[in-house]
DNA sequence: TCTGGGGTCCTAGGACCC
DNA sequence: TCTGGGGTCCTAGGACCC
């Protein structure tokens, strides 16, 4: 938690609905909803009107159908649209501060303190945000965002969930107990239906009451992680930072069919094509993945997931495939399947051939000269933890590493962003094996001895 | 014709290694 | 017939988020 309040969230308001209303205006005024319109679809999106029905996001098709009143819009969503305005939203958010981290297509967290000359008194910063909301409403068309502000993550999320939709909300720093306290535990991220449940059952109604309940207490409730990070937040106590360009843990599709299927040839098919999905992108990223993920839902809605780690990171449709393929005959069809999904994690930055690299590269934050492909290397490298060691396929930040050189050994080609923790995203330098700045090195066997 | 799709993070047990 | 202690990797499942 910080003295000033920095950390501005926006989150654009029935984002979709919005848009579908901005591009037909026969739209306007009238309730909306867009999501899946086959018999198993479900609410992405519910317009304000649409929500003074009853429909809600995640509710199914059907029962908005029953809902909201003839001369309702169901739409089946288009999603170049929504992203085309989101990149024109995230642009704006850019030039107010180069730290910008996008949540989803609809909400990101803006870091104030990364951007220079900004007056980040109260009427510093909700002046910026008045003004900010204005451009984006020009800029999308008519396009509307809730913006809080705050000391942290969390109070600037809270913040624009307050006076929805087109709010503004800044939490003055000295005041976040105040707003947190009185709100009912559910609004804090991390608590959905099962720790509001067994929160409530021990009579914790509010952050308030939360934050009256023992770390130890929490603990025993909900598992380590999670109840060390809701004892914290009850606080205020959030240092977590804007992060922008988080990088990709996995790729998947799935597919939930209109009729359950039993056809393991029909099944195989669905498989194949959703493996080429993955693949393609996959390589359009340029990653690679090594364990491969099936999840199959069944007739009565159980779901269970079935995984096989290769040998080596793959982005080959075909081998995604033929994995996928033995995993559902390994599990079976039986009863029939509602929905399948293939997907790929385990991933690195793409890992070609037998490329073998070891060696070490000079990172910095990215205000400096580039780095001398033919800068000496240094006698000694500066004794780093072994958490902080790096190997091509891993992304190398400044921000993880601290300049200087690092160390690193394995397979493929290595990534290294310039980019440091109070500086814009610089350069991405991809190096090969035989790159002049990756020197032969010979790193120091990290394995613990035993 | 209840219950999408794309993700993230955490937990827990077993295998395996030194 | 005493039998440790960490690590990491893999697999499966669950909770949660938008």
């Amino acid at each position: 938690m910080r003295g000033i309040p920095s950390i501005l969230h926006l989150d654009l308001d029935a984002f979709f609905a919005a848009v579908e209303q901005r591009d037909k205006p026969s739209l306007r005024g009238r309730p909306v909803v867009v999501g899946g319109v086959g018999g198993r679809g479900v609410v992405a999106t519910a317009s304000y009107e649409a929500r003074a029905y009853g429909a809600r996001s995640a509710m199914s098709t059907a029962e908005a159908r029953r809902r909201c009143p003839s001369g309702t819009a169901f739409l089946g969503g288009r999603f170049a649209a929504y992203r085309r305005t989101s990149d024109v939203v995230m642009g704006l958010l850019r030039e107010v501060s180069p730290l910008v981290e996008p949540v989803s297509i609809d909400e990101a967290y803006v870091d104030l303190a990364a951007a220079d000359g900004l007056d980040l008194s109260l009427d510093g910063v909700s002046a910026l945000a008045r003004d900010l909301k204005e451009r984006i409403a020009e800029a999308t068309g008519g396009v509307t965002g809730s913006v809080g502000i705050g000391s942290s993550k969390l109070m600037a999320k809270i913040g624009s969930d307050l006076q929805k939709p087109d709010g503004l909300v800044v939490v003055a720093p000295g005041r976040e107990l105040e707003v947190l306290h009185p709100l009912p535990v559910t609004r804090l991220g991390g608590v959905g239906p099962a720790t509001a449940e067994r929160l409530h059952q021990v009579g914790v109604k509010t952050v308030g009451d939360l934050a009256a309940r023992s770390l130890t207490d929490l603990v025993a409730l909900v598992g380590r992680a999670h109840g060390a990070g809701l004892h914290a937040l009850a606080r205020a106590d959030d240092d977590r930072a804007v992060v922008p360009d988080r990088d990709v843990k996995s790729v998947s599709h799935e597919e939930t069919f209109e009729r359950d299927l039993t056809d393991v040839a029909v099944l195989n098919r669905e498989i194949d094509s959703m493996a080429t999905r993955v693949g393609e992108r996959l390589r359009k990223g340029a990653i690679s993945g090594r364990t491969v993920t099936l999840k199959l839902r069944r007739y009565d809605f159980t779901t269970l997931t079935r995984s096989q780690t290769l040998p080596q990171p793959t982005d080959d449709s075909r081998l995604i495939a033929s994995t996928a393929r033995r995993l559902l005959a390994e599990a079976g069809t039986g009863g029939g399947l509602r929905l399948l999904g293939v997907g790929v994690s385990g991933l690195s930055v793409y890992a070609q051939g037998d490329l073998f690299a070891e060696g070490h590269v000079e990172v910095d934050d990215g205000t400096g000269p580039e780095p001398e492909p033919e800068a000496a290397v240094p006698e000694e490298a500066p004794a780093l933890p072994v958490e902080k060691r790096w190997w091509p396929g891993q992304d190398v930040r400044h921000e993880e590493l601290g300049p200087g050189w690092v160390w690193g050994r394995g397979l493929g080609r290595v990534t290294v962003r310039f980019e440091g923790p109070r500086t814009p995203p610089g350069p991405v330098r991809t190096l090969s094996a035989d790159d002049p700045a990756l020197q032969p090195a010979d790193p120091p066997d990290w394995r613990p001895e035993g």
